[in-house]
This record gives C-alpha cells, structure tokens and sequence, in this order.
DNA sequence: CGTGTCTTTGAGGCAACTCAACACTCGTGG
DNA sequence: CCACGAGTGTTGAGTTGCCTCAAAGACACG
C-alpha cells in the first residue's frame, strides 16, 4: 500500500498565485497580508502527491514543510510488528511539519491524489522571523493538533467501537462543514483500513458499526465512502461526545 | 474523589525566589535570564494545592495559567456517563494552560499535594509581547505535549495491556531522569485508577498487567506504587515502542 | 470476463471487562 | 490496645464483545 519511492514530483504552476488559492483563508497563509504573499510564494514549491504515496517519512531529516491545499494525508507511526496508529488525517489547509525537531515523527502519506505547497525549512524560519504572524498563526495551528490529538486520546481509550465510528463521522462532518462543504453527505475518502488504524479497531468491526448505526437509521451509506447523517442528534448521542 | 470548592490557597512565600526554584531550567520561566525573572516574579501568585483537588474545571473560563514546581497534576475529560480519559500527567515545570481559547479544555486535579506558580492570562500575555522568548518557549513546550498525545494515541489505540502498562513505566522512567531523578525505582504517585484512566483499561487489568510483568522478572514492585526496573530491555521489547 | 482490491458478513475463540471476594493500609474511636 | 470502616489493590470466576479466521459479495480495471 505504500511506496516509499521519490515523494515528490514538483511543478511550478504561474497560473495558480497563492492569492487566489483554495485555502488561502484557512492554511497559514492566511496570517498574512495580500500584499505579502509574495515573499512566500518565492520560496514555495508546489508538490504533487499520487494516492497512496509517501510524502515523508518518520526519522527521515526535516528540509521541508507543507501546506496541503488539496486532498488527504494521513499521518502515522508503525511499530516493529506492523501494527499502526494514524494519528490524524489532514485536510486542505492542515500543515505538515508542527514538531521543530531535526527529523519528522511522523509518517505522511497521500490517502488520495493531493497537492501541497512545500517550504525550505531554512527559508521558511527565515520568513517567520520577518513575519511574526506566520509564526503566531503555526502556533495556533499546532494548539489545535494538540487538541485535537487530546479528543482522540478520550475517543482510543474511552469510546466502545460504534462510539467511536459515530464520532469520527461527526468530527469529519465537523471539519467539512468548516472548509464549507456540506455537512452531510460526508465523503470518506480513506478505505476502512485508515478508519481502523485511526480509531484503533479492525476494519472488520469498523464494518460491523457502520451497519450497526445503518440500520438503527442514523446514517445512510449510498456506498462505503458517502455517509448521510440522517439523525445528527441521536449520532452524537451515540458518540456520547460533545460536539465542537 | 474530586472536589470543586475553593481550588486556590494562595501565599507568597518571600524565601522563595523565582532565582532559586526547583525548576528554574525546566519550566517557562527557562527563556528568561536571572535579571528578568523579576518581571514574571511580580505577577507570579503562588498556590498550594491538596491532593485530590481541582484546580481548573473544563469549561471555566481561562484566567489564569500555571507552572508546576512540585507534586504531580492529571489533566482530563470525562464524559456524561460517568467515563474519564486521563489525556497527561504533569510533573514539576510542565505548565498548565497551553490552549489559547476562551475556557480551559480539561479539568486538571492534584494527584498528590502541588505547588504551582499562577499568572493571570493578560498579564502573562503582556509580558510575553514583551520577552519573546518565553513566548518561544510556550510554543516548543505545546510542541512537546503534542508529541506526547501523539505517542498516547499510539499506546492506547494499538497496544495489548501488558504492553500499555510496560511503555506506561517506561515513559515515567525517562520522564524521571530528565528531571534528575534515578530512573529506576519508579514512583508512581497516581492510584491505579489513573493509570486505568490514562491507558484506557480497567483497574483490574492493570493490577493484572503489573503481575504479569512482575512474574516475568521485568519488574519488582516493593509495594504498589515503587517500581524498580529489573530488565529495561525486555521491558521495552514488551512494550514494543521505541524509547525517546 | 477474469483478477485484484475493498467491503461486508458469519462463526468461533480468547482476552478484557464485570462482578465478587479478599488482603492490606491507614485513620478513627471505642 | 484493638475494633472498625473507608479506601486501595490484588486475585478469581464468569461473561461479553472484539478480534481472528474464513468466505462471499461489490466494484474497478485490464
């Protein structure tokens, strides 16, 4: 499932200024000024990332950061027998590369073709010292990894499996919802594996909660990948979350 | 187990200078230099806190931020039925309050009787602007906490109970020894409901967990809550997670 | 129309949880 | 001094539910 060969093909596109990205209001980005977009726009590298291919890899040195401005990633760590944990799923917007050490913790992989602009480490700390709003807007981004790292721990170790299946669905809609797409059709676009290796389940049981919360007619699966949330109420009562 | 009354007994304790402190290179307060200290000193309020205290709850709004200097604090959610996720343990010169929203995001108790050092928020902000480095020093400590929540979601989502217990262990021997402290006698100030809270397990499986390492000649335990490590090695080939 | 991947469903076993009893420590008070 | 009770930890027995193993269905692609 995951290649590890040449991450990168890169691709400078004129035609798609950064002023006129998709995520130009939710990535870092957005700490600056129009009129400031160019000084990162000249250090930027656009990236192109097939599905299923590795973008950087845990312990590998940390040269660049990415913005992702379309697609999925999924971050995650391997132990020596194979089992793994995703630690988190990156949407349009989400950045890669919060931690500050010399290498990456983490493993980046494309769940789906996506698109990243990297940055230089080097050049990018160079541009924060200019910009401080860059780096207040990373910190901010990174307070809310940790949060949303700290309500998956409460989902991992507290939440029976169809609670956990209810809140992933809430969460992605959530999400969605902020990016401004629809809150209920929610496109899943990781396989059943990612959901199992994200909430730390099988798929098999991933599989069993879906058809559990289908048929008590809380969500309606068109296929395995769009979910309608047909009772959002008795969802989150199942989750036995509260809702951001 | 918890109480809400009164959270604060405040003091100021003149022969403690900020200068001298336990955790004077540990803590925030690392960023400033010995003739700066004064700055964060005058808006410093020192608090004791009794084991079993709270002394932020989930929700209040967020007016004041702390450094521990001595005990040990839990930080967690519960949920409406009654089922609690311990998300950290705070050892002396971890800070509380690395969120920047409005309420705090986790109810934190003493484990064991505390000391903290208290800012109120705006004030800690406005000498912030003013010491950037204690600013860059909050942002390397939340990047910190973050791959811890990162390694906790690993632990509880894809390790077996005996391995949860033994990384469990492991953790607080390296978390020991990076504040000066043998490493091998373990102390484990919390019961063993924390840890079942923290790991996600029961309290009887982790009594089990405990037995079982012990019987394996991994660890000795003196009494419940020493733990000396007899074999780190096979320790963390049990605990099958790379050790930081 | 085969082949491979992904998903769903079924059957059975095992491990963690539930329930219960007991040991131990530490105060308190008779 | 000992009895007592509360709190904590350990151990045992039984059950439930998730995981394992297996097979079949769904779908895309060549």
């Amino acid at each position: 499932m995951e290649r590890t060969h040449e991450p990168d093909r890169r691709y400078r596109d004129p035609c798609r200024a950064c002023i006129a990205c998709d995520v130009r209001r939710q990535a870092v980005c957005a700490a600056l000024e129009d009129h400031e977009l160019d000084a990162l726009q000249s250090i930027m590298l656009a990236t192109r990332l097939e599905a299923n291919r590795t973008l950087v890899s845990k312990g590998e040195s940390r040269r660049k950061v990415f913005t992702l401005t379309s697609g999925m990633l999924r971050l995650y760590t391997m132990l020596p027998d194979g089992r793994r944990q995703i630690t988190a799923f990156l949407l349009p917007g989400d950045y890669l590369g919060l931690g500050d050490e010399a290498t990456y913790d983490e493993t980046a992989e494309a769940v789906v073709d996506s698109n990243l602009c990297g940055f230089p480490v080097a050049e990018m700390e160079r541009l924060m010292e200019r910009h401080p709003r860059l780096q207040q807007r990373l910190n901010q981004m990174t307070r809310i990894a940790l949060r949303q790292a700290r309500d998956s721990q409460m989902i991992l170790g507290r939440l029976a499996p169809v609670e956990k299946v209810a809140s992933f669905l809430l969460v992605l809609s959530a999400r969605a919802a902020e990016h401004g797409q629809a809150a209920s059709p929610v496109h899943l676009a990781m396989t059943r594996t990612d959901i199992a290796d994200y909430l730390g389940l099988t798929i098999e049981t991933v599989s069993r909660s879906f058809t559990k919360l289908r048929v008590q007619g809380l969500i309606r699966l068109s296929d395995a990948h769009q979910v309608e949330i047909l009772d959002r109420r008795a969802l989150a009562a199942v989750a036995g979350i509260e809702l951001r």
